[in-house]
DNA sequence: TCTGGGGTCCTAGGACCC
DNA sequence: TCTGGGGTCCTAGGACCC
């Protein structure tokens, strides 16, 4: 009838196994990150750019503060189109009438991923003490389930004094304060304190319902949703807000008539199924508030890329080059993780936006950067006359030889510098090579070649983020 | 909006096998 | 050789997320 999949769990949502699951979302991190080692930054408009370097326009916007944001200025767009909006701050000149109003113009700086995972494993720290079972998204996002540190008992007690208790920051009709919302107040003012930069915190019975409840007050928001309240919480919002609907699905939707998660919560799951496939059917029960997936770990990663825009062209050799580039990048990334992969694959991208793919799957898994090269410039030739605006290569169906958990939590950290421990779990990847993986590609001597030189190995300090953009230029 | 880079998951069709 | 069905693997593309 509602959709409910086995008799008895439907309608259950007010149990006594409601979980409490918190979604941080650090607030504009990189230009929170920025402020953080620059405090004269506080309350300035701060854009910062990916490939974009100082004085330059080229690059896009990979975080603007709130004050930016003020001016349009929004992920994604090129820095050129941002300057527009608001203005770079070095070219305010008092002296020169053309200039512009120094108040109307922001500081625009180039990313620094390195300086950010720092501050990243900081707040990390405090999320993996405030919470056992968790999720890291993202380098500035997590989900924690704390169901075990606290419960949705009204908080207080008998006593509900006549002070000043802080208001509610509860949603939807249960006002009361509950041991939940005292807790995600706890993580959120432990992580500003410790890593000294801004979070905004959902709290509600699942991970569907938490993330829009951390979006719904930024910056610096706490959003409580009771177990209960989530499809009233839910229902106003448009049916983008919901997590899984991006453009295309939003103008399916409203070509259906359905324009908020009420209208979709309300809507007829077998239509939704009949557009959109067994997604319409679970974002149909995620704007009823229904989520039971389990907050679990990151695991570890199914593909390795590398990708890098160019001026569009239909030149081989530049072609070649950049895709042997992008080649050797991706298995030297492969090589620090200790990881083999079995597939080799190309994106060509064709102005305006046409996306190609081309793959090939070997007959086991490998770590050899010259067969990477090799195969990416094969499938490549398919593209010889096309005029092209970016390329890709990526690896996929990885093998991680010996892998255990405790290597996969230690993930993240690990890999920010290829090598380099951090505290735990890490492995260094020169032992890793020199032993397990050798062992493993044994038994594939058809294409392993572990004898190979490391010259792509050599340890350009991470090529992740921009440093090695310049490569490629 | 003329769209940066690194990912995930899903679907659909074809090959191939039993 | 008129004709079934199930399962798996592969490739390509699409939608979405941060």
């Amino acid at each position: 009838m509602s959709g409910g999949t086995l008799p008895g769990t439907a309608a259950d949502t007010d149990d006594a196994s409601d979980r409490v699951v918190l979604h941080v979302d650090m607030d504009c991190f990189y230009a929170s990150c920025e402020r953080l080692r620059r405090p004269e930054l506080a309350g300035e408009p701060v854009v910062v750019g990916m490939g974009y370097e100082a004085g330059e326009t080229i690059g896009a916007v990979a975080t603007a503060s709130y004050e930016a944001r003020a001016f349009g200025v929004e992920s994604a767009m090129p820095i050129s189109e941002a300057l527009e909006r608001l203005p770079r701050r070095a070219d305010a000149d008092p002296d020169d009438p053309d200039a512009p109003d120094p108040g109307k113009t922001g500081r625009y700086l180039p990313v620094d991923l390195d300086f950010y995972k720092d501050v990243a494993s900081e707040v990390k720290a405090v999320v993996r003490d405030c919470a056992d079972t968790r999720r890291e998204v993202s380098i500035d996002e997590a989900y924690l389930d704390v169901t075990d540190r606290t419960s949705w008992a009204v908080a207080g007690g008998g006593t509900d004094d006549d002070g000043t208790p802080p208001p509610s920051a509860a949603a939807g009709p249960a006002d009361a304060r509950t041991l939940a919302e005292g807790y995600a107040r706890h993580v959120k003012s432990r992580i500003e304190r410790e890593a000294g930069v801004p979070a905004s915190v959902g709290v509600a019975p699942n991970m569907s319902a938490a993330k829009v409840a951390s979006d719904a007050d930024k910056p610096d928001g706490l959003v409580v949703v009771p177990p209960g309240s989530v499809a009233d919480f839910l229902a106003p919002l448009p049916t983008a807000d919901v997590h899984g609907v991006g453009p295309v699905t939003e103008r399916t939707l409203a070509d259906m008539g359905i324009e908020t998660a009420g209208d979709l919560a309300a809507a007829d799951p077998e239509r939704l199924a009949a557009e959109l496939g067994d997604r319409g059917r679970a974002l149909y029960r995620r704007a009823r508030g229904d989520d039971d997936r389990d907050v679990t770990p990151t695991g570890l990663p199914k593909s390795l890329s590398r990708e890098s825009s160019l001026p569009a062209t239909a030149d081989g050799e530049t072609k070649r080059e950049t895709v042997s580039a992008l080649a050797a990048d991706v298995a030297r990334r492969a090589r620090e993780r200790g990881c083999l992969y079995r597939t080799i694959g190309i994106k060509v991208v064709e102005p305006p936006f046409e996306v190609n793919t081309r793959a090939r799957s070997l007959p086991g898994p490998v770590d050899d950067p010259d067969l990477v090269e090799e195969v990416a410039l094969d499938l490549l030739d398919e593209f010889a006359d096309v005029r092209v605006r970016k390329l890709g290569v990526r690896v996929s169906k990885l093998d991680f030889a010996e892998s255990d958990q405790a290597t996969l939590a230690g993930f993240d950290a690990a890999d920010r510098s290829g090598g380099e421990t951090e505290s735990f779990g890490s492995r260094s990847t020169d032992g890793v090579d020199g032993n397990k993986l050798t062992d493993w590609v044994g038994a594939e001597p058809s294409v392993g070649s572990e004898g190979h030189d490391r010259s792509d190995a050599r340890p350009r300090r991470s090529g992740d983020g921009q440093a090695s953009l310049d490569e490629w230029d």
